[in-house]
DNA sequence: TTGAAAGCGCTAACAC
DNA sequence: GTGTTAGCGCTTTCAA
């Protein structure tokens, strides 16, 4: 049993069967509306149970569009290999891209090397219609070009440091106001925070919700602010570590991301905390992680998948010509929990 | 300023330059041995002074093969989307693809209809070269279509139930081994193990080299093995817990996983107890992150990004003809910490 | 509304 | 060794 051959069928092949000319294929599967209606059912029809696809190949090279959008992955080492969040956005833009028939094509660009030969590469040859990446803003070089060129890009989270650029983030300062919100509401009265890089959006921008919601509450900043240098646990780890030394009498902490949650839980054990008895916690999480029992805590849910599919979609009214340089924000919930870590309850 | 025009660069362009034959380019830059040499120097000096890249649509459609192979995440949605590793796996893969100027397509498959529309896909139009792919076993139809149709695939991780199926995976009994003869030789004499899923080749291996360990001190199995059901952090918190209540008087712990091992520690401090001091433990971790000093645990350390970019070697190489069935294994190293964690040291 | 003809930029025979 | 000649399977004018 040999391997199967693999049926190319064309559209010449289809436009023989359906007893018209192959361009009229072409138009009627590409959804001109010149087509007859009848004609285009019986196309359809034909093309359906002969098992068509179309070449992707050469209706790139007949046409103009690549039909394929490229996925950057931009961020600094530290940062992204231990982005969380990877899959889950790339899981929602296939999602949309996939219904729209194109391709999805991966770019990894971890150092200026890999970024110039992009660039060489983007500069001479269009290769996918457009980017959609994940940037930390320190190796921004490729963004930077990509809107000089002004090749059509998309952004996972808010970009510091560049105007007119699309991008798409949840909600950050209405998430950290609702974090630091909720534990006042609980009766905490130092609230500490572990907040993301000043270098990016989020980090900034959760940094701001808490501020907001202590001045909303007449509090005045206590200092109980740790910026971590990355996304990691690490940091979290270390943060809370200072933190409680400098704080001794926090008992609330607001940490802005999973991993800088998970390694904060992990110094407040380590000192012999108990939360929520001794410290209140609120971390932030993948909403589709909603159900995630361990930590049983309190969280900022952000629909992780859904920025991916709205950025690609995103992208893709951009490049059908629909919308011009625009932003999206998803909205976040507030997820409390009342269990009790660092002890059986 | 507008868009600066993509020169459109052809061989036609480069071999007018150099006063040859279009085909005669095309030889020199694949590479060709029967163009003569100062013919072909010339003419890779032409195209590179022109800036000439190559156009993939063009190749594709004269060509037989589509210089691009294709990533498919097809594991059941609780295990890939939690999956650490494939950020770096991606790294890994596409280092190996882009040296060799091939283009990295993703295909997700989180489930049945997705698999289906990728079946048909691929049995119709070839539109990759070949596979990567990452599979749990569970939703494995995609890869029996795979190997049904002869199409080249090289999986990540052993899979279960297959014959004659290329993939790469690391050492797993050799590092449980490792794992296990580390904690028996520190002092342990009741040591347990949280495993993965027994669908899956890791979650088997690693088992069995733990047992492997304690037969060759002469120990028995004293039971103290939790399968959990997936690479959860939920898992490795469930199954510690239940460890811990079943056998009292454990001293020594092997987690087989990096998510597993978060979710034990959890339940071991949230039991009260001090690691390494109540409990010695050792988990799983990608090597890259050895230097990750929370938990600052012993751990197997993976080359993870090894991993990817082997899988695509062996792609290539089967793809070239150079190779039939055939698997790697990577070795993975102990990376013993002696730090404690549960209290300040 | 449809067909005929041209051509996208490359690879692959086949000559010389 | 190198040039000539044919397509690959589409999209896109241009006629009809």
């Amino acid at each position: 049993m040999s391997r199967p051959t693999i049926s190319t069928i064309t559209m010449a092949d289809v436009a023989r069967a359906a007893g018209v000319s192959q361009p009229t294929v072409s138009r009627a599967l590409n959804g001109d509306a010149r087509v007859a209606t009848s004609t285009r059912l019986a196309i359809l029809d034909t093309a359906e149970r002969l098992g068509y696809v179309i070449n992707r190949a050469a209706r790139t090279l007949a046409g103009s569009s690549t039909n394929s959008i490229g996925f950057v992955i931009a961020e600094h080492e530290a940062h992204v290999w231990g982005n969380p969040y990877i899959p889950r956005i790339i899981a929602g833009i296939s999602k949309e891209l996939s219904a729209q028939d194109k391709q999805l094509v991966l770019f990894v660009a971890q150092n200026r090397h890999d970024q110039d030969r992009l660039i060489k590469d983007v500069s001479r040859r269009r290769t996918v219609d457009g980017f959609l990446m994940i940037t930390d803003n320190r190796s921004d070089r490729f963004l930077r070009f990509l809107l000089e060129q002004q090749v059509p890009v998309v952004v996972g989270g808010r970009p510091l440091g560049f105007k007119q650029v699309s991008y798409v983030d949840v909600d950050n300062i209405g998430g950290a106001v609702a974090a630091t919100a909720h534990l006042l509401d609980v009766g905490c009265t130092q609230v500490g925070m572990i907040t993301g890089p000043r270098t990016t959006g989020p980090g900034v921008d959760r940094l701001a919700g808490y501020r907001r919601a202590l001045r909303a509450r007449g509090l005045k900043d206590n200092g109980a602010v740790y910026r971590a240098k990355d996304w990691g646990i690490d940091e979290g780890y270390a943060g809370m570590h200072r933190l409680l030394h400098e704080h001794p009498k926090l008992d609330g902490v607001f940490a802005a991301g999973e991993l800088l949650a998970l390694g904060a839980l992990s110094a407040l054990r380590t000192a012999g905390k108990v939360v929520p008895d001794d410290v209140r916690f609120v971390g932030f999480d993948d909403s589709a992680a909603a159900s995630r029992s361990d930590p049983p805590l309190s969280c900022v849910a952000q629909p992780v998948e859904e920025l991916g599919q709205q950025m690609a979609a995103l992208l893709l009214r951009r490049l059908a010509g629909e919308e011009k340089t625009g932003h999206l924000m998803l909205p976040v919930q507030l997820n409390p929990r009342a269990s009790s870590v660092g002890k059986d309850r």
